[in-house]
DNA sequence: AGAACTGTACCGTCCAGCCGGTATAGTAAC
DNA sequence: GTTACTATACCGGCTGGACGGTACAGTTCT
């Protein structure tokens, strides 16, 4: 559809650019389109952000829902991973577009809290689950600021470090 | 000094508001003091954000040293956690303000290398270590999206675990 | 015929940075 | 001891530019 290209669009901007040049011509101009068009699609800026937000949280609970894990939190480790070395790290990028107004923010603390709770009481080792999906959380962080930061044999050892965190008592 | 309650207001004003509203009227009037003031300080917007960023990894490094800890991971476990009771959650705020800027994201990004690389080389299961710092970042994320998330005894319970990561073999 | 646009022109607002001016304090000459 | 000078700290108005949003007449696709 039209209106993911514009998204698109708008997330490249963000990543490559920062917030502050997250403008309703700019995203018009990278995604092919008129201001007129952008904003046909979406009437405000704010509808735009908000669009963000939410196809960033369906994606991602997309992409853990179609991992073939035995519990959530292996699940939530695996889709990390798959997310993470697909190089597409929207997430920062997309969070720093709606800094500053929490009504746009609300969508993403509720996933997070979401993210972080789900599937909780049926865990044996809560707090090793937790912690599994702390380190996740952290490996977003790490990788969004420095890329480069871990090789493929750290992504392999870490997922195994954490997938053993999770089995054992 | 006179910058470091520049500094403050500045901070109070990207936590509370949000990066959009860090104008430098906005952060004269909360400090008391007119934009032509503030601007004797920092010559431009650049430098007074240059300026939180440069303070929140020198507070943050500071605050690892002064823990009493044997190891490295220990002193940075340690110290995440007073900083993330402490409430002052100005890491996330302060970051979204340089967002934009590779130029002033760097200084960052080179303290975020160093608190996932320090002391590596001397412990004694290392990717042990790197969960448990993920994790600290993982923690930072969750507590500033939502600061009520954990209670006093899950901090408890979440340190316990991570020490005794870093202890077992 | 209608939906999905394009292109242009325009308005009001907001903000960074600049600039001329002011107050205070130190200091040094005479 | 008062005059002259200098540096520091700060005031507040101004401006030029950019941005979000509106309006609307025309065009292409289906």
């Amino acid at each position: 559809m039209r209106k993911d290209e514009l998204l698109n669009a708008a997330e490249e901007l963000l990543a490559e650019q920062g917030a502050p040049c997250l403008t309703l011509s700019a995203v018009a101009e990278r995604a092919g389109v008129s201001k007129g068009g952008l904003l046909y699609h979406f009437s405000t800026k704010e509808a735009l952000v908000k669009g963000m937000i939410e196809r960033l949280v369906a994606d991602f609970d997309e992409l853990v829902a179609s991992q073939q894990e035995s519990s959530y939190s292996r699940a939530y480790l695996a889709a990390t991973f798959v997310a993470i070395r697909s190089g597409r790290l929207r997430r920062w990028a997309v969070v720093t577009g709606a800094a500053g107004d929490p009504g746009l923010l609300a969508p993403l603390r509720e996933a997070m809290a979401r993210w972080h709770r789900e599937g909780m009481e049926t865990e044996s080792d809560p707090t090793a689950a937790q912690i599994v999906r702390l380190a996740c959380e952290g490996l977003w962080d790490v990788t969004t600021h420095d890329p480069g930061f871990y090789g493929e044999a750290h992504y392999e050892e870490l997922h195994r470090r954490l997938l053993a965190l999770l089995a054992s008592p």
